[in-house]
DNA sequence: TATTGTTATACTCTATAACTATA
DNA sequence: TATAGTTATAGAGTATAACAATA
């Protein structure tokens, strides 16, 4: 038997079946600001002023550290971001925007999160319900 | 001035959030079953008696048709897959699954759509109104 | 002429294993 | 000894361009 009931398998699937459509969007998105898609991943996770360790990338990217030597070598080569040493443990670098990889990073920012228009087809009270629900469960 | 309301954006903003979290667990998933995550979209996209156009797919995963074609070699070798002639147009090969991929399949779409604990977070009501207003957006 | 799928090519992404430097 | 990041390597993903078969 299985514990979740059949509304939180619905929710579920539903959820999972917009993450994949939500998929396709991004390479394109990418192309656009001469981004890979992975690239986009890396940028979304440096917040600006907020410089974060390269294995701190890979283990919220889910992989290998070694993949985020050859990422961030070509985001630093086109002046996106750069490696600074952290200032506790010498074996660390965190990341650190430029100004440039900082405008970049609004700007994929903004046309990730900027709702499609389907987005119409739900009420205000539905569009309050969704955020609601939508906190608690991703707490 | 944007048309789209404060709680639309909350709402888009919250969705996206929830696909970069679902993403990262695409690649250990895939994993487990000797499959790259663009294999499951491939093997995903393919549903049980209902053999698709190769085309269709480079269409629904917005890449290259070229690319198809490697990812379906390297199905198609494991066993997993079948290019098959369509009827109509003798330019097309459609994509139909083998007994085994369709049991692999089962299993991926068995796991992937598989509730988290968190789901658990909501009340039964608020797990409906989600499903609710999901389906609506998504329709 | 236009379209479907393939091939050739080049680059990026990815994991594994071995390495350096720190801890 | 263990950990953070790099390098070397190999395989997979990806786009572009040129191609064969078909429409």
């Amino acid at each position: 038997m299985k514990y979740a009931s059949s509304h939180a398998c619905d929710a579920w699937r539903l959820l999972v079946r917009f993450s994949f459509a939500q998929r396709a969007h991004l390479p394109l998105l990418a192309a656009e600001l001469q981004l890979s898609p992975a690239q986009c991943h890396v940028l979304r996770l440096i917040e600006p002023g907020r410089p974060i360790p390269m294995g701190r990338v890979a283990e919220t990217l889910a992989c290998d550290a070694s993949n985020v030597t050859g990422l961030v070598d070509r985001l630093e080569s086109r002046g996106l971001v750069r490696r600074r040493p952290s200032g506790a443990d010498r074996r660390v670098k965190v990341l650190a925007l430029t100004p440039t990889g900082s405008r970049l990073r609004a700007l994929l920012l903004d046309r990730m999160t900027t709702p499609p228009a389907t987005l119409g087809r739900l009420s205000v009270r539905e569009q309050q319900a969704l955020v609601r629900i939508l906190t608690r469960l991703l707490g």
